[in-house]
DNA sequence: TTGTATGCGTTATCAG
DNA sequence: CTGATAACGCATACAA
């Protein structure tokens, strides 16, 4: 168990080249604040040491981290995996680090995280959807973080996001639902309780049903959390209604997909017998068989998006805008007419 | 735009409490080293202050920073999301943070990860299979960074890992692949550079064939990215073989689930016409039609040991122990004998 | 049990 | 263009 040296510091390097902890900082910080000799010989000295700026010190001093937090809802399915995927590659190009937490879609963990986030001090924050206490937003303004909301998009909320309207995109398919002939409509929701995404896409479905003469009070909901074997569950409720619903739509995906699997199991035909779509189209989507009519999120483009407008507003460059990404539906072999159309 | 006043420190805790600030510092880290009265106070004032402890000063001060790093290959399926949530969650209970970076499966991406995460003062670094430089392995011992590799486990080398014998769990799919009937055998594997899984799984076919008594060196071999398209690109350039495999054994179940894809576009029937298996287990193997027989991995049990093992070994109560995750070879509907068994 | 004083490695300010 | 030097906020050895 020899001695081990520590990591070299500032002042090692300063040492081995000469000069003072200050020149070095410049040459690794402002290059251009020094002549070229000078740090020329300083970087070969940080070179052959093997010289590594200390974090924390760095942070201390200069009062910023280079860290962005995100807090998604879950890190258990794709639906936000890629999205921040490239996120994190957009940021690292900007020289930032990215710290993800996951809140397992509960407020009281995501308020404590972020908590977590800021005392580590984060620069900024990516936060997924609108809604959550008025007091994480003081706090996060107290404390003069710039926060940016992803996944969601409404013009009428004067807060800075990088997302979709979910009602939109919804209603879209909702709209392609009922012209396909559906009257008989079932949805499978995730919890809307503190989840705008999920709150937007029943909206969504609602306005399509309304506008088409349909009465929105039909609409049989189940609100599940968002996991395959619930998609599965609240199926097999669905099934054993009367009416049957001829078409079930889904909040998401993963719920589509657990309600494909359980049709599967009773043995009831899609789409012949009973129509399903899902949303966010996850590589998942295109998997199944028969592979799901849902709507497509641009999910990379969102997280790269938002990383570019998060670092504006960080460095000051920008006061917080918003972007709007366009979705769009996919429609492959899970949605046909329903079955008895006169 | 009114003057906002900055996080509270120590020092305003102090004042507000009438103490000094080591007294206050005592009372968040050893509260049983001061007197009830006192810390009452103490934390009065903390909490009505809304005080939270500056991160970076407190690194800098301890020389310890409370984050554990890993380095994942890719965030982009779910086969490390959902063993690095349980890790994670498993940290934030012994009150670490976790830092996560993905590499994309490229070895200079993960090694200059290595040292940002290092330099930001990550008090211990969990790491994706063995396979890595010297080097890299060396710098870590240089800074007394405790590593634990996870995903992985041989017991022939002498390093920490929380994994399974990826050889051992491939072999028994294999040999239960031969006992079914199946003598032309493919394989789909990820690129087995840089990545002792990949490698151990091949290896792991290769073996049970030659127990057989089938000349290993007849295992038709792709290697590819792991992804969905690379699975069924391969599974079409394996139909255009003569004479045909009748079982294609793929690295993992995004791989499979790229074959199965691409044989029900050929109009190939699985498992009549051809035997796909997966590996992993995570939930697409359960969704895709027909299901797949896969080797199921505990990804959680794992995720939870390897944030206790390596919370062990940063607090210095371990040197570093190894532990061997059990898998088990889940029979789905995907593989059956083959074809024209005479 | 509590307080004092010092150091952690950088950045940034201000002279030179 | 470069060098001293003062913060930054906390933990801890040492003193009281």
């Amino acid at each position: 168990m020899g001695k081990t040296r520590s990591a070299p510091t500032l002042n090692d390097v300063a040492k081995a080249a000469g000069v003072s902890t200050a020149t070095v900082s410049r040459c690794l910080n402002s290059p251009e604040r020094v002549v070229e000799s000078t740090r020329k010989r300083v970087m070969q000295a940080v070179e052959s040491l093997g010289y590594t700026p200390n974090f924390a010190a760095r942070v201390m001093a200069a009062n910023r981290s280079f860290t962005i937090g995100a807090i998604i809802p879950t890190m258990d399915n794709a639906i936000f995996a890629r999205g921040l995927q490239e996120f994190q590659d957009q940021l690292r190009e900007s020289g930032y680090t990215l710290l993800v937490s996951s809140s397992a879609y509960d407020p009281e963990v995501e308020r404590e995280q972020i908590r977590t986030l800021v005392a580590r001090g984060a620069d900024g924050l990516l936060l997924i959807g609108y809604a959550r206490d008025a007091e994480i937003y003081n706090y996060l303004e107290q404390h003069q973080i710039p926060s940016l909301v992803a996944w969601s998009y409404d013009p009428r909320v004067q807060r800075p996001s990088v997302g979709f309207s979910n009602t939109a995109a919804m209603g879209e398919l909702a709209r392609k639902v009922i012209l396909t002939g559906h009257r008989q409509i079932a949805m499978i929701s995730g919890k809307t309780k503190g989840n705008d995404r999920a709150q937007s896409r029943v909206e969504g479905v609602r306005l399509a049903m309304t506008e088409n003469s349909l009465d929105p009070d039909t609409l049989t909901l189940i609100e599940t959390t968002y996991e395959i074997e619930k998609g599965a569950e609240a199926l097999r409720k669905l099934m054993n209604l009367s009416p049957r619903p001829t078409v079930v739509i889904c909040g998401n995906d993963v719920l589509a997909a657990g309600a494909l699997r359980e049709a599967r199991n009773l043995g009831i035909q899609v789409p012949e017998q009973l129509s399903i779509t899902g949303f966010d189209d996850i590589e998942l989507a295109e998997i199944v068989s028969p592979s799901l009519t849902t709507v497509h999120v641009p999910h990379r483009e969102m997280g790269r998006k938002a990383a570019q407008e998060l670092v504006e507003m960080v460095e000051g460059r920008s006061e917080g805008r918003s972007v709007c990404i366009d979705t769009r539906m996919v429609v492959r072999h899970s949605l046909a007419g329903p079955p008895d159309l006169p």
